[in-house]
Order: C-alpha cells, then structure tokens, then sequence
RNA sequence: GUGGUUGUGGCGCAGUUGGUUAGCGCGUCUGGUUGUGGCCCAGAAGGUCGCCGGUUCAAGUCCGGUCGACCACCCCA
C-alpha cells in the first residue's frame, strides 16, 4: 500500500478533487483580472541566492526548509518556497524599477522541507499577486479587498483578516530598542525558543504561542508609539480605506509573519473552521532586495495556500464543481456497431459534445448497467438490427423512451437533442 | 527537526486472551432464458495482513527495527 505512495508531503490530486483545484484557479484569474491583474508564470526554481537575499538569511525558511541542489554547471539552485521573489526577479526586466506599476498573478506548487501536518505539506500550492512598483496605503487597501473579494466569491465566509503595521526601515531600531528593553527584563520567565529570539529576531517573540511567554507580551509596551509619524498616518489611512470598502478587520500588533522583506501593512487571514494556527493567506507591503540591484523593490501581495482553502470550503460545506458527465453513451453490439459507434463519438466529440462509449465486446446488460452509471442522459443503441435497417435507435434514461433516428440524420439529430 | 497515533483486497472497516483454507460493507465483473439500465437475487475476481528480523509447535494478532500515513509543536500559505 506504502510502496507507491508519493514522496512524504507530496499528494497525487485526483479527478476527484481537480475541478474543485481548477476553479479555485479559474476564479482567481478572474477576480484579479478585473483588477487588472495579467498572470505571470515563473520558473519553480532560482539561483538559490535570489531566495537568500529576498526572504532574508534569518527567516526560518531560507535557513532550514529549501530544497537546494546544484546543477551540472555547480550552480546553486533551489525550488521555489514561494512566490514573490521569483516574481520579483522577473519584474526587473520591466520598466517597473522606474515607478511603472506592474500587477501580476501567480499560481503553482512551492517547496518547503518541513515535517508535514493538516494543512501544510512539502510541496504545498499558492495563488498569490504582486502589485509592485509603487506605495501608497490606498493600494494595500485595495489588494487586501480583493483577497476579501476572491475569498467570499469561492464560497469562503467568515474570514478574519487581522492586519497589523511593520513601519519602514528607520521605524524598526526605535522599535526594536523599545522591545528588547522590555523582553530583557523579562526573559528569564520566558521560553527557550523566546530566549534565542531575544538575540536573533526579536519581532518573533510577539507571536510565540508558549503559555508562559503570553502574559508578558501582552504586556508589553506599544512599539508603534515609536514609529515616525508618516508611518502610523500611512497605517491610519488603510484602516480608513479597508473600512470604507467594508472589508471586515481586526488589528494586531502581535502580528508580525515571518519574512524579513515586510514593510507597513501585514496582514493574514484565518477561518474558525480551521483554527487559529493555520492561516489561509497572508501577506503585505515589502521591499525587497535582489542581486544587482542597488535599491529594493517596493511592493504589496498576498498567498493564498490551495490546500488551506480547499479545507476551509469543505468545512463550510461549500459546493464541490460537478464532474464532467457524459451527454451521451453508445451501445453497440458486434464489431460493425462498434467502428460507427466510434466514428459518431468521434464527429460529435468535435462538435462539443461529451460522449462515453463501449469499444470491447460486452453483453448488452452490461453496457446498459455502464450507460446508466455514466449518468448519461441519453444513450444511443446500434446492434444487427439496427444496422440492417440503416438506423440506431436514441434512449433518454430517465423515462426510458426511445425513437429510431435513420444514420443519416443520426449526428444531426443528436447535435440538435441532447 | 521534537513528540503522539496509526498501517488488513480499489475505498471504508471486523478480526475476540496468538491456533484450522483472513472476514464484512461499498465498488468491480458475470449471470438471473437468447438485445434494454437504475431495485432485487446468485455467483466470481481481487489481500505475500506496509517492509525486515525475532519469540513460539503456531503470529494479522507478542517484541525490536524500518518505511509510510495522520496529528501536535516549530514555522508558514
């Protein structure tokens, strides 16, 4: 049972389960179409170094979870862990580094060596945007209502987007200064993990879930009291806009996520469904760096995780796309019936139609047992007889009338009826 | 990476304190008078009980290892 079963943390997704996949992709390109958004398609791996200096040497990500490899030439290369930064090196090649916004969508497998669990697999599946070249509170506004949009048009209700600010660069010494203050005080009640945030990236500590850690951040002083004022009147101004597009919030300042690219607005969205833990998108404002370029890229985007909402539709009992179903089935008895019943499948398949049919000897009991599974609305039945007298006889399977229609008129007939 | 649960035909499950040819439901196939489905009935196919080793006269049932799956933590989508 094991001895075929995909690699750990990868799935084979069924016939069963696609359609569900292809319209949560066919919504998205619509809805972020009608925000002017073009797909952007790139390639699942990078130099490893354009990983490295978007995400940031620190993040989790970068310093544990990619899958790197080199290639024949000893270049360094690395499956995508996720989205933006690809989609950044490929925007270099347009004029966006001279303020010209570009918006972009992206969808397909990323990568990520962690030990899989409900939600979170190896190679997991984002939809995600990036609207890069420009920065303004009323364009994270508009992402974020979008996202908001997308989500209530596939059926997920009831999201909690929880929003917070990061300041821009200069806003974060003050901040951290005011931070690290305080958790020094503090850190000998604290846990292990906390203790080496303290050092290497303090900013995690305000999302630590640890029972013992909760007290003293929900304590801790307001780091965005430090922040310049154009950074907080920058914030003010999305949780206008967001209000005014009736996009339903929360804040929190222990919001921080874990890239290091982050700049003002953050955001995340979650579901009761699926706990607090598991976010079904994220994103925010960023600048990123990347090789070669003196001055970082600002932007602002978002993921979404394929899986994630594909959990939280199937707890909301959202309705699963139907199947392709078959218009018509063909019954044929003997070999003759058998070539026209393919010719016929053949000519209406070209004409649009969807058509099952039966191209082995088998007895007619059992190919009516077929056409009725197939769910077929109609079934078309050619034997000797049929043949002999030049026509084939048109079933519809719910009352289980029947007509004969000459050969001649057969297509036709059947273009025209079912 | 750390911890917990688990692994029996395509799917979902039983398998009692280790003991004769490993069962059940669904599904599949073939029939139920020669060519009409959905219901019903009969029969059939399909499993080296994840893998390796050990204990025993005897192991799906006990022990060890290993691999996979599921879940929690970490982190993220």
């Amino acid at each position: 049972m094991s001895a075929f079963a995909p690699p750990p943390g990868t799935a084979d997704i069924f016939p069963a389960e696609s359609g569900s996949w292809r319209f949560l992709e066919s919504t998205a390109a619509k809805v972020f179409t009608a925000c002017g958004y073009g797909e952007l398609r790139t390639p699942i791996f990078e130099y490893t170094e354009i990983f490295q200096r978007g995400l940031g040497g620190e993040t989790e990500v970068v310093q544990k979870e990619m899958y790197t490899f080199e290639d024949r030439g000893g270049r360094s290369l690395t499956l995508r862990p996720e989205g933006t930064a690809g989609v950044m090196r490929a925007l270099t090649n347009t004029d966006v580094a001279n303020g010209n916004e570009q918006r972009v969508f992206y969808c397909g497998p990323m990568f990520r060596g962690e030990r899989p669990s409900a939600g979170r697999r190896r190679q997991f599946h984002q939809i995600g945007v990036e609207n890069v070249g420009r920065c303004a509170p009323l364009i994270d506004a508009e992402c974020i209502a979008m996202l908001h949009n997308y989500l209530q048009t596939i059926g997920i209700t009831g999201a909690v987007f929880t929003i917070n600010t990061r300041g821009v660069a200069a806003d974060r010494e003050p901040a951290e200064k005011v931070l690290r203050e305080y958790f020094a005080e503090h850190i000998d009640r604290m846990c292990p993990d906390c203790r080496t945030r303290l050092e290497r990236n303090i900013w995690r500590i305000l999302d630590c879930k640890q029972e013992c850690c909760q007290q003293i951040i929900n304590s801790a002083p307001s780091y965005i009291d430090s922040f310049s004022d154009s950074s907080k009147a920058y914030f003010e101004e999305v949780k206008k806009a967001l209000t005014a597009l009736e996009v339903p919030f929360k804040v929190s300042s222990r919001l921080v996520r874990g890239l290091d690219y982050y700049v003002h607005t953050v955001f995340e969205v979650t579901h009761d469904a699926l706990g607090e833990q598991i976010a079904i998108a994220g994103g925010g404002r960023y600048e990123l760096f990347l090789p070669g370029e003196k001055r970082p890229l600002p932007g602002v985007g978002f993921a979404t995780g394929v899986e994630r909402l594909l959990m939280a539709r199937e707890a909301l009992n959202a309705p699963v796309p139907e199947a392709g179903r078959a218009d018509c089935f063909f019954i044929g008895l003997g070999a003759e019936a058998r070539m026209k019943n393919l010719i016929s499948a053949n000519t209406l398949r070209k004409a649009g139609k969807n058509i099952a049919l039966e191209l082995e000897e088998r007895s007619f009991k059992a190919q009516m047992r077929a056409a009725n599974r197939s769910m077929a609305p109609y079934t078309v039945i050619r034997g000797e007889s049929e043949l002999a007298n030049g026509i084939a006889i048109v079933k519809k399977m719910d009352d289980g009338t029947q007509c004969e229609v000459s050969e001649n008129d057969l297509t036709d007939y059947l273009v025209k009826n079912i």
